[in-house]
DNA sequence: TGTACATCAGTGAACGCGCGTTCACTGATGTAC
DNA sequence: TGTACATCAGTGAACGCGCGTTCACTGATGTAC
């Protein structure tokens, strides 16, 4: 068969939120390559037509992964309370494959090689500038402060939700974290 | 050759304090019993005597790292900000192999099977008490919640430290969650 | 219009490798007689 | 005291398996003449 134009566009880009998915529900060393693409309805030969290595692909889907969640910050802005509500939920908590990239992944990504963690890095910055902007109150370089150390909580307060095997302490670890949170922003 | 008493014990301890290093500095997945085994001096085959699998070492050696920290702290309690101090230091983002495991780990332990959530779940409830403990205002519930933020807070800061790529901004992420830290717990 | 060839996304078998796990074996020592 | 056997921590080769990666091939379509 011979395909549309923009076909082959179209199947990477498959891929990539495919692989968004799963190194968020099975972290990246845990999701093979062939089980991938056999999720994106394709075999495992097809893969290197579209990526250079595993590696890069990381980057892509976590490229992916960030950027979407930035873009729906910003078309919803000054809504920090609803992000951060949503952000501390049990269904974010049962849902690490649509969820923060940062809580399902950052301890992997800083054992990955330098150009990941850069891409990461810049990811990171834009997302504190965004809680940043938002908070009312203090100069510039303080509300970055909380604002890192806001991103800090949320992050932590997740990740440690979601490792506990106790549904009831998990909840309250996450309604925790979220009465501090906005607290911090100053909306509660 | 033929061994002096307690000789295995020693050897079993020695592999779990390996095993306890390894994991976190590389991951779980990611550190291999072949590996781990030749670090502490032996061949694969005796893992096997010491070991019923790799997921039971992986208890133990969570066991082992997150008593080890606790024991630390008890040793010197009424010293929560030189420990938060400690925790969120560049000498600790640099060093995750004797670090916390919880940041080193959390997300890859919410992947493991129950009894090993489990394990988690009463490491992790001694470690808000004793930050709780601590705080001088509050009902309990509330010095509890405000534990739990406190950890949550120091667990991601930690992580989003170590997979930054810059290293001034590292710096930063670790100083203002350190600030906040101290704020909640009434220290600063 | 008909034929020969170029294009190219995708197939699927194979590569070497390291994984977790098993197992027959080693060899130094302790014990029984 | 000397010999035969039991014990057992550890060895190292091998098991099947899935990994990331490579590559010869397929087959539908577009293009050239």
């Amino acid at each position: 068969m011979r395909y549309a134009k923009g076909h082959k566009d179209g199947t990477r880009q498959h891929i990539v939120e495919v692989a968004a998915r799963k190194f968020r529900e099975e972290g990246v060393a845990a999701a093979g390559i062939a089980g991938l693409m056999a999720e994106a309805g394709l075999t495992n030969g097809a893969f290197y037509s579209h990526f250079e290595s595993k590696e890069h692909l990381v980057r892509e889907a976590m490229a992916h992964a960030l950027g979407r969640q930035a873009a729906l910050r910003e078309a919803s802005p000054g809504t920090s309370e609803a992000w951060i509500r949503g952000y501390l939920s049990p269904s974010h908590r049962d849902g690490p494959g649509q969820g923060c990239f940062t809580a399902a992944l950052a301890a992997e990504i800083a054992r990955h090689p330098k150009p990941t963690r850069e891409a990461f890095t810049g990811a990171v910055t834009g997302t504190i500038g965004r809680i940043a902007a938002e908070i009312p109150e203090g100069t510039p370089e303080e509300r970055e402060s909380k604002a890192m150390a806001v991103y800090g909580l949320m992050v932590g307060t997740l990740q440690i939700a979601r490792a506990v095997s106790d549904k009831a302490m998990s909840d309250r670890i996450l309604q925790s974290g979220l009465e501090t949170a906005l607290k911090l922003i100053g909306k509660a």
